[in-house]
DNA sequence: ATGCCTTTCCCAGAAAGA
């Protein structure tokens, strides 16, 4: 079995090159983020001729999460119990769905951004992420192969940006950031680092300015996180770093781990 | 990268991304 998770930036936009990707990667279950169309824009007749059933939360304009699985689609479950929303709880936002796919559950999330330690949108990405471990906490610890996969914007380690000392005073690199992220893996969870593939590190993320993605200019936020059940049967982690070059990418790579089940 | 691209809103330029 083969899941994966990539944000999309704009699933029309990245349209064609979704269509190729899933022909070729052919993941049983990916988890898409910022989709960024409506919950009933979705672009479900491109992919159902390959297979894939399509379950989206979606806002419009920004964000939006998707699970396309042709194992199932079960239990489907939007956003979270506690999401603190942003400004404030009256706003909720499309950043996370949950779904039961086959033997296995997922979860794709999109976390905020945070955009600088100041921003009370950094408050809200804590506040996100700690209602995020409440939500997993009970499937993380359950028998049942269970993720949570998508773009965290949280660079876990120091070896997971190009250059740590560019990052100082922002955003994804935080002592907070980390602990939340440490508090989620708590709950059950692990981190399923990519093998490596080219360069020293499993970037997943590369700005599209200055050339970025070929100077090795990346980031590590997209991540898998994973309970025991489905640890023990991963046989293979990986970047399809194909899927970031040529013409009109996403400035994400996808991430895509096999299961031995 | 102090926004050097890209996408959305929708036709001009602002907002957001990480």
């Amino acid at each position: 079995m083969r899941i994966a998770t990539w944000n999309v930036n704009s699933v029309l936009a990245r349209l064609p090159r979704l269509v190729e990707w899933l022909e070729q990667a052919a993941p049983d279950v990916v988890c898409l983020q910022e989709t960024k169309v409506g919950q009933d824009a979705f672009p479900t007749d491109a992919v159902a001729p390959l297979g894939y059933a399509v379950a989206h939360h979606g806002e419009g304009r920004w964000n939006g999460v998707a699970v396309l699985s042709r194992l199932g689609l079960e239990d489907v479950v939007c956003g979270l119990p506690a999401d603190p929303g942003f400004p404030d709880v009256h706003t909720l936002e499309a950043r996370t769905l949950a779904a039961t796919c086959g033997p296995v559950r997922l979860r794709s999330v999109y976390v905020p951004n945070g955009r600088t330690p100041e921003d009370p949108h950094y408050a809200y990405k804590l506040r996100w992420l700690g209602a995020l471990r409440d939500a997993v906490a009970a499937d993380a610890s359950g028998s049942r192969p269970f993720a949570v996969m998508g773009d965290f914007n949280v660079a876990p380690a120091d070896d997971d940006v190009w250059d740590p000392a560019a990052f100082a005073d922002s955003t994804h690199v935080t002592p907070a950031e980390r602990a939340t992220l440490a508090a989620l893996r708590e709950t059950g969870l692990a981190d399923v680092i990519p093998r490596i593939a080219k360069g020293p590190h499993p970037y997943t993320y590369w700005d599209y300015r200055a050339g970025a993605f070929h100077k090795g200019m990346g980031m590590r936020i997209d991540l898998v996180y994973a309970n025991a059940a489905l640890v023990g049967s991963v046989s293979d982690a990986w970047v399809d770093r194909e899927a970031r070059k040529g013409k009109g990418p996403s400035d994400h790579a996808p991430v895509i781990v096999d299961l031995d089940l």
